[in-house]
DNA sequence: GAGCAAAATTT
DNA sequence: AAATTT
DNA sequence: GCTC
């Protein structure tokens, strides 16, 4: 008996059997869809093997989550955990609800739609509902089969709206009011147009406006304005001019965008390479500054994504203030050796007056030009990355840098030199020239340059910031979002990727792990992987 | 009816 | 202040 | 849109 079923795990279907009062049969082969796929390939039934059949989920939940390591904390404040908030809920990057969350994603990106084009607060706000209804189901157990397993008790951030999308959904397999916004026009393009780096709502819906309907419209119109400018036609222009973000301005971020976005968008960061870059940084940063650096990938990655839009990195040094000027350092060197098509750095200063003792160190350090961040788009080798290729590439490096009469750390530079390299940098001076570099407006000559365009964010923090550092920067967005939410009004504090403040003691309270800074908010320690809201 | 995370930069 | 980014 |  060979039972073939499209769910993911042999617990979904027990589970399912269970709900129609149906007893499985225990002598049953139970597969996946796979099986049939490739009995049809083969004209005849075969044996399944092992790859067809269902796993059982892994056994997570080794912490017994009985309420006895809980008890202390919600009997003292039953009250003050009403309902459950997102950051309390365990969301796996797999689970058991993809095609409802996905549906109430695609309503979220809408009202994101709708908040640029209106400028109405409220779709900004919708938009968040959406996507905390979209996390609910994420982090439930089962695969929702009939909508009364939400009636008894629906999760915090599941209301009627969402109930009745889900419900549809359930009932026909489909939602008129989803499969409207997914096939509408102004959908579609909207998010084509707002995937490219440096296009938000706005200056997407301006180009809708125009009729620049997808990236290769905005392409080549941005390579004939820049033609027609140089050829100084007054009247071009200013048809033109509203396809620019407002202002005059350099626009080299959305220039840059808009060239590699084929590599940037449609060829995602595997995490193989973003392992390779990490090492790479912190081979280069022993070289340029000697030991005691730890370099952690943060981001989707260390959710257990195995790709991510780029490749965030946490620096940090085992001797509190050493890491200042590490950013610097690290740009600089990759400029040198002719890596980085574009970079900008961002300052670490804390505007809240509220952290006053963080307000203190940024004043200690304002005078020296201290970066923090740097988002850099930058050329890396898209051949096969192994350990064995990094030292190589870091000796090519130091090779190059040192040829250049680039000082391997930036002490000894003047000021006005050291300016000449900050805040930004762009290896290109024509929007022609920046597609000439991806390779023509296809970007398809990707294999033969070698390298594919990457987003890097490089982000370096005294060591008594790290674990904030590290929380903030693992997210995701939306669990940091409701985590900090959670703070701000259940606990009230203020929670930043720098601190945690306590707004009645009136004091930051550090914290040398992740689990100390759940423990200063009285939550449970929730695992990277279960933060994927 | 109020509030929705919090930070940075650029024009 | 608006727009974009993390 | 959802919670308080
Ligand atoms: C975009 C964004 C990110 N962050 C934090 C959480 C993110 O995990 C972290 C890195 O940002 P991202 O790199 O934008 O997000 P990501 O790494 O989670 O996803 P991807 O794989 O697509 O790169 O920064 C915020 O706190 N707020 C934000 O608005
Ligand atoms: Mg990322």
């Amino acid at each position: 008996l060979i039972l073939v079923t499209e769910l993911d795990y042999i617990e979904d279907v027990e589970h399912l059997f269970q709900l129609a009062s149906i007893e499985l049969p225990s002598n049953a082969a139970i597969v996946s869809t796979k099986w049939l796929s490739d009995c049809i390939r083969a004209k005849a039934l075969t044996t399944p093997e092992k790859q067809h059949f269902l796993c059982r989920k892994a056994p997570e939940k080794k912490l017994p989550e009985d309420s006895a390591t809980s008890t202390d904390i919600s009997s003292a404040s039953a009250a003050a955990f009403p309902t459950e908030f997102l950051c309390q809920m365990r969301c796996p990057l797999e689970h058991h609800n993809a095609s409802l969350a996905q549906a109430l994603s695609v309503l979220a990106r809408n009202s994101e739609h709708q908040y640029g084009i209106t400028k109405d607060q409220q779709y900004y706000a919708k938009a968040l509902a959406f996507d905390r209804a979209a996390a609910c189901l994420k982090s439930l157990q089962q695969p929702l089969l009939s909508i009364s397993q939400l009636t008894d008790s629906c999760p915090r951030y599941i209301g009627d709206h969402a109930i009745r999308i889900i419900t549809e959904l359930l009932n026909t397999g489909a939602s008129a009011e989803v499969d409207a916004v997914t096939g509408s026009d102004l959908y579609q393009c909207m998010t084509n147009l707002t995937a490219v780096y440096g296009v938000g709502q706005a200056l997407a819906y301006k180009w809708y406006s125009c009729g620049v309907k997808s990236v290769s419209d905005a392409t080549h119109r941005l390579l004939r304005h820049h033609e027609c400018g140089e050829g100084q036609q007054q009247k071009r222009d200013s048809e033109l001019v509203a396809l620019l973000p407002m202002g005059g301005g350099d626009h080299k971020r959305l220039q840059t965008g808009l060239a590699f976005h084929n590599d940037l968008v449609n060829k995602p960061v595997a995490l193989a390479e973003a392992s390779y870059f990490r090492d790479l940084i912190a081979k280069l940063l022993l070289e340029l500054r000697g030991p005691g650096f730890t370099v952690t990938l943060v981001g989707g990655f260390s959710r257990g994504k195995s790709t991510g839009h780029d490749c965030d990195l946490l620096i940090t040094h085992d001797v509190e203030g050493r890491e200042a000027g590490a950013v610097s350092d690290l740009a600089r060197v990759l400029t040198a050796a002719g890596m980085v098509i574009h970079g900008t750095f961002e300052a670490n200063s804390f505007s809240p007056s509220v952290l006053s003792r963080d307000f203190r160190v940024k004043e200690l350090r304002s005078t020296l030009d201290h970066f923090e961040k740097w988002l850099g788009v930058i050329k890396l080798s898209s051949r096969d990355a192994d350990s064995s290729t990094v030292d190589r590439d870091v000796e090519s490096i130091m090779a190059k840098i040192d040829g250049n009469g680039c000082d391997r750390r930036g002490e000894g530079l003047p000021a006005a030199k050291r300016r000449a390299l900050s805040p930004n940098y762009c290896a290109f001076d024509s929007f022609a020239e920046a597609v000439a570099m991806a390779g023509g407006e296809a970007g398809a000559a990707s294999a033969s340059r070698g390298w594919l365009a990457r987003r890097v964010d490089l982000i370096a923090v005294p060591q008594s910031q790290y674990a904030y550092a590290l929380l903030g920067w693992t997210g995701n967005r939306l669990f940091n979002r409701d985590l900090r939410l959670f703070a701000q009004r259940q606990r009230r504090m203020k929670l930043t990727s720098h601190g945690l403040f306590d707004l009645q003691k009136e004091a930051s309270l550090p914290a040398s792990s992740e689990e100390e800074i759940f423990q200063h908010l009285g939550l449970d320690y929730i695992p990277p992987k279960f933060r994927n809201c």
